[in-house]
DNA sequence: CATTGATCATAA
DNA sequence: TTATGATCAATG
């Protein structure tokens, strides 16, 4: 069950996350030999790179699809029993400097949206962590529709950050983007540009996609 | 109880 | 330091 090997064709991820299919985070851990922390603020994140390990992602840490040669973003998509989601979507860093010169075609985040793999997870908290199952997976593409909000709400952003408005931003901006901190800690800061277009620090931030909008897809892929 | 803001781990 | 992988936890 163990495959780390890189994935050369949609059908072969498609087959591989199959295989993955009902198995518990216990079972995944124990085939690779790893260990499950059990202090909860220390495995966030910890399904998701080992997913990447065993699909054969090759992205890195690069502002690019983790499958780069198949253009595919890989996140999982934690589930209540109910079939609800549970949590938001981390989709890119935003570079609050340059987001200005990018379109929303060319952008970090389109490049990472325009097609992912979601691995849903039954993660229902009366599961104990490493009972949790991986379930089905979603190939899925942005419809007309979706590239038209995300698009308006990108270009929004953009004109925001761009023109030194980041301060106005909190989490309520947005109809299925949110721009929110991204940062280690509440005081580490970067650069951004103010309205003059002076450098000021300010807390790094990402783009995230509201659970209301991988709801949608859940409910029409499920 | 859903949402926003804060935080944890790790790699290059 | 800047990215990746997210989920935790305070707040409204």
């Amino acid at each position: 069950m163990i495959i780390n090997n890189p994935v050369t064709s949609i059908d072969e991820l498609l087959t591989r996350s199959k295989i993955l299919e009902n198995k518990t985070f216990a079972e995944i851990a124990a085939q690779l030999n790893l260990i499950i922390p059990d202090d909860p603020t220390k495995r966030k994140g910890f399904v998701g790179k080992v997913l990447e390990q065993i699909l054969g992602a090759d992205g890195g840490n690069l502002p690019a699809p983790d499958f780069s040669q198949l253009g595919v973003e890989l996140k999982t998509l934690p589930l209540s029993s109910t079939g609800k989601v549970k949590e938001s979507t981390f989709v890119t860093h935003i570079p609050l400097l340059t987001l200005h010169t990018q379109s929303f075609e060319t952008s970090d985040c389109y490049l990472k949206l325009k097609q992912v793999l979601w691995i849903t997870i039954d993660a229902d908290v009366k599961i104990p962590f490493v009972y949790r199952r991986i379930g089905p997976a979603i190939l899925w593409s942005p419809s007309a529709a979706d590239f038209a909000i995300l698009k308006q709400d990108w270009q929004w952003f953009a004109y925001m950050i761009g023109t030194g408005k980041l301060a106005e931003i909190d989490g309520s901006v947005g109809e299925c983007l949110q721009v929110r901190p991204k940062a280690r800690y509440a005081k580490s800061l970067c650069y951004g540009l103010d309205e003059i277009g002076n450098f000021v620090l300010t807390l790094p931030r990402g783009f995230y996609l509201r659970a209301k909008f991988t709801q949608s897809i859940v409910d029409a892929y499920l």
